[in-house]
DNA sequence: GCATATGTTAATAAAGCTATTAAATATAAA
DNA sequence: TTTATATTTAATAGCTTTATTAACATATGC
C-alpha cells in the first residue's frame, strides 16, 4: 500500500477495504449507477486494483449481494424461547424483521432493483435460498393452524400474513424519501419515527388476524 | 415521417410516439438504464430525432414522470358517494387503489427508484403535488376522527392508517418477481393473485383499526 | 413552381465506463 | 543480497452513451 505514513483507517488490506466500500455504494446508488472508479476513488486506491482483486465489477457485486440477498431472505424469524402465546410470537416476528431492517435500511430498496432490473441474476441466488424461506413458512404454517383450529385466529394462508408484515415493515424504508419529504424528518428523525411505526405495524397485523374481542 | 408504403401503426407522428414508447422503456428499465437509442430503435426512427423533439434525455423524462408521479400520488381517492359505513368507504379506498395501480404495475418501482437515486429531481416535483395529497389526508382525517369519537375505530393517525394500505397495496408490486419466482407465477397468475389478494389486504386493514367484534 | 418551414437522417465529437496490459514497486523467501 | 512473488499504478484499447451538426427530404404557403 502506498499510503505516505498513517495506515488506513479501516483496514490495512486494500481487498477488504473494497469489498466494504463497494457495499455501500452499491447500496446507495444499485448496481448500475456505481461505478468502479469510484469506487477506487472512495478506497483511494487505483481503479485497476478493482479488477485485480475482483476481476470484474460484476463479480465483485455477486459477492456482496449473495450475501445480502441471503440477510435480506433470512431477516423474519422465530424468537421461540418456549413462549406459547401467539400474540407475542407475531409481535417477537414483526419487531425482530423490523430492527434487522432497520440495521439496512437501504438493503430492502437494492434488493428490490435488482430483482426488477436483472432477474436472471436474482433467479440464480434465488434458488440457492429457497429451502431456507420456505422452512420458515412452514414453521409458521403449523403455529397458524393451531391457533386457527382453535378459533383465536381467522383463517389465513400464512403466506399472506408474512405478506402483511413484510410489506408493512419494508415500505418504511423503500418510502423513506417520500416520508421524509411529506413529514419534514432528518434521518435520525425518521428512523425514530419507525421505530415507533413498528406499534401500529403489530397492531394492524394481528389485528388483521385476531378472533379475540380485546 | 420515412416509412416506405405503410403508416405506422399507434400514431401518425412521431414525437407522440416517442412519448408513448418512452413511457414503456423507463417503466421497465428506469431512468438509468434506459438509452435515448433504445428509445429510437423502439420507435423505428434515427436517435437524433428523439434529441430534435425533446432536446435532453433528462427533459423527455421529466415529462413523463411528473403526469406518472402525479398519478400515482392521487391513486389514493374516495369515492363518496354518499355512502355513511365507514368501512365500505375503506374497502373502496383499498380496492380502488390496488386497481389503479394495477393498469400500473411498474410504476411503484419507477417512482421508488427515482425517489432513491434522484432525490433533487423528486423533490421538485413534490412540491408541485404537495397539496393535492395533504388534501386527501385531512379529508381521510376528518372522517376517522369520527369514528374514533364513536368507538367504532381505535385510535390511529390518517397518516398511519395511509401508510397501511399504502404498503400492503403497493408491496404487492414491488415484489412481483420475488413472489412471482416463489409461487411460480405468470405474469397473468400473478395479476390474478393481486386480485384475490386485494380482499386480504382489506380484511388486514380493517381489522387492524376496527373495534367491533364481528 | 419556388421558397421556406419542418421533419429526418448520417456522421461524429466528447465523455465516461470497463477491462486489460505492461511496467513499477513492495514484500517475502532463500 | 538476490530472486521470486504479490501488489499497485499509469496508460490505454474498445465500447457505449448523449448530444450536436450539417446535410437531405418532405410538406406548406404563395
Amino acid at each position: 500500500m502506498s499510503v505516505k505514513k498513517e495506515r488506513p483507517v479501516k483496514s490495512d488490506n486494500f481487498e477488504q477495504l473494497i469489498l466494504d466500500i463497494a457495499e455501500v455504494v452499491f447500496l446507495e446508488k444499485g448496481y448500475a449507477l456505481t461505478t468502479t472508479t469510484e469506487i477506487a476513488k472512495r478506497v483511494g486506491c487505483n481503479q485497476a486494483l478493482i479488477h485485480y482483486y475482483f476481476r470484474t465489477k460484476d463479480k465483485l457485486f455477486e459477492k456482496l449481494f449473495e450475501k445480502k440477498f441471503y440477510a435480506f431472505m433470512t431477516s423474519v424469524s422465530f424468537n421461540r424461547d418456549k413462549n406459547p402465546d401467539f400474540k407475542e410470537i407475531i409481535r417477537g416476528i414483526v419487531h425482530n424483521h423490523l430492527n434487522i431492517i432497520s440495521e439496512n435500511p437501504k438493503l430492502p430498496f437494492l434488493i428490490i432493483s435488482e430483482m426488477t432490473l436483472n432477474p436472471e441474476r436474482f433467479r440464480v441466488i434465488a434458488e440457492k435460498i429457497e429451502g431456507v424461506v420456505k422452512g420458515m413458512l412452514t414453521e409458521l404454517d403449523r403455529e397458524l393452524k393451531k391457533e386457527i383450529a382453535a378459533k383465536r385466529i381467522r383463517n389465513i394462508e400464512a403466506f399472506d400474513l408474512l405478506l402483511n408484515i413484510l410489506s408493512l415493515n419494508i415500505f418504511m424504508f423503500v418510502s423513506q424519501p417520500l416520508i421524509s419529504y411529506v413529514k419534514g424528518f432528518s434521518w435520525d428523525e425518521y428512523m425514530e419515527f419507525v421505530k415507533k411505526r413498528g406499534d401500529e405495524i403489530f397492531l394492524t397485523v394481528w389485528g388483521g388476524i385476531s378472533l379475540e374481542n380485546e
